[in-house]
DNA sequence: GCGCAGTCGGGAACCGGTTCCATTGGACAA
DNA sequence: TTGTCCAATGGAACCGGTTCCCGACTGCGC
């Protein structure tokens, strides 16, 4: 209810004078400010962040989209974005983007149009060109996490170097029979991280000359479809694979559990490798490749703030490969001699 | 840029018109409103939210405060909370507490307070009565999920009800040496639900005389929490209980996955039941008492949705006890004979 | 024919900050 | 002493909508 005017005539100077006591921009004397300040906390003003952000034109908010929030991976990197933010003093709008088009469509559209945010951080999710446009007509600096998207700043894991490495690593173990459990090609809304993980697998198998045809099932990203899946693979034990490269560490644990539950053990009969770095990771002993979603979070954040600094507007985009840790545990192993 | 004034510029027709034709308040004729809405449409007016915020006082725009995002229950909660959001066309402002008391303060002094959000949900979190009250002193309606704030509405299972009834369940089923692991009952910003949880299950074994000292642990709320209590507790069989309530769906798969590692059959050797209808429960054959987060979600949205409509100012501050679903798994029975 | 109700539209004030511009007074150099 | 520079401050415009108030016009009842 206190306004900036009501300040200002405590202290007995203008609005103008208050304000700048208050924001610290333009001169304004040591015992002034004091002043002000003191009318300020004595009837408990608070700055209206609208009226600023109308003044302004910032409104120290950053636009979130992001496809889920209950996934392992999209939940760390919304952490960490919520942590960078609130160091810098910006606030954190979040838009879930639905499967559905006419919603996504609507967010693009109407809510992230309407200079509530001064950028976006687009968590996992390909952008189409004429979104970006449409964001980069604005003037907000947008950056990707997961993926490539051309003309805005991305930030991911090198994908398909990731399964290549795991698989080679499968292979150096002296496993032939290697098949990859990973997500549906076609899922909406995925940044190709699907057919990127695939295709490293595919690269390193043809490499060493083990390419076949039995290499890849689809299943659901999640520790439920990595056990249905590893049941429906595991289950033929003429057609067993050695060693399996999942997707990620959930269809990896969800396969590790299918494996139990057939009484196959891990590693001795079957290698298991994931990709992610998940918290169930080191419970279940499995071998994987960090990621580090939360860095990932934070990274998106200061490129945000960079280019949103007076002089950031003209930053060049960038394309950031971020860095992973090969944790070996117990899920791996050489295969069983009588293969 | 194009602002309601271009708009009104090329209809020619004044700004108030303008806004009254676009807006739907006021008089305005039928051609009047289409040449406007035809200007509008021609030129890409998106009308800007800060601005009209600033006039009406009203932001469209929801404060969810939440002490985590990567773990079950909140994640569901806040996609049912983000979902019904939008379909209202509300934006959802995202403030994650953490333990640090220095950023809780500063969010709800600093951010909450600015006139941002029109209502604020939080998401198991314990509010003290300062903050209460100084929400409320901005006119801003709360609801809470997860357990009772005196003062504001809330929203929650049953928690006692839910774990006695569990408990019941055990000894009608036969069991004598049942446990609860739970989580810490000093654990920061929860709603007391660890406490009031333990105290279902000590309710229960109370009524049929079959208190014992041993009847409690605490673990932390999570997967590897459960795996690790579980190990502790079931490793020695001289004061193996036979059957465990967990705290919550992940301390009770934690519990499974150690009696698995430790050779102990699930549920001939140990029965074990949750609460939350976890995604994991089903896969894992858990017999749980299913809550319903997304549900929560919504029915927090409606609750202040009826508090910021026109006559919902005055409505009183309800306490509502959500409903849950016995769903009995393959995780329990009745204990081994020779016990 | 007059008055009143109801429709339509414009002008201006307003929400609450920020910032440009002009003014003043003091310090300091010429 | 006069001119210049700069710190310090007030007044007013401005951001982009919304809404109050008022005047004009139409149609209808008396």
């Amino acid at each position: 209810m206190s306004a900036i005017a009501d300040v200002a005539r405590l202290a007995g100077v203008s609005k103008s004078t208050a304000s700048r006591a208050l924001s610290g921009h333009g001169y304004v004397s040591r015992e002034t400010r004091s002043r002000v300040e003191r009318a300020a906390s004595e009837i408990g003003y608070v700055p209206s962040s609208i009226a600023s952000s109308l003044a302004t034109g910032l409104t120290r908010n950053v636009g979130v989209v992001i496809p889920f929030v209950n996934r392992w991976f999209f939940a760390e990197v919304l952490e960490g974005i919520e942590s960078a933010l609130i160091t810098a003093e910006y606030d954190l709008t979040l838009y879930r983007l639905h499967d559905d088009a006419e919603r996504r469509q609507r967010i693009f559209d109407y809510f992230l149009a309407r200079k509530r945010v001064d950028a976006v951080i687009a968590v996992g999710i390909s952008l189409s060109a004429h979104e970006v446009r449409s964001l980069n007509s604005l003037g907000k600096p947008i950056v990707g996490i997961g993926g490539d998207v051309p003309a805005i700043s991305t930030l991911s894991i090198d994908d398909a170097s990731a399964s290549r490495f795991l698989t080679e690593h499968l292979v150096s173990l002296g496993h032939t029979r290697i098949m990859h459990l990973g997500g549906d090609q076609h899922e909406q809304m995925d940044f190709a991280v699907h057919a990127r993980r695939l295709a490293g697998v595919r690269d390193a198998l043809a490499a060493t000359g083990l390419s076949h045809s039995h290499d890849f099932r689809a299943v659901a990203y999640s520790i439920p479809g990595g056990y249905a899946g590893g049941l429906a693979v595991l289950s033929d034990p003429s057609h067993r694979p050695t060693a399996i490269v999942a997707g990620c560490d959930e269809i990896a644990i969800g396969v590790i559990l299918a494996a139990h539950e057939l009484g196959i053990d891990v590693p001795s009969q079957l290698s298991v490798v994931g990709i992610d770095g998940h918290v169930l990771a080191d419970m279940f002993g499995l071998t994987t490749l960090e990621q580090h979603p939360t860095t990932q979070g934070e990274r998106a954040v200061r490129l945000i703030m960079d280019r949103l600094s007076p002089e950031g507007s003209q930053l060049d985009n960038e394309r950031i490969t971020m860095p992973v840790d090969f944790i070996v545990r117990r899920s791996t192993t050489a295969p069983p001699r009588a293969s």
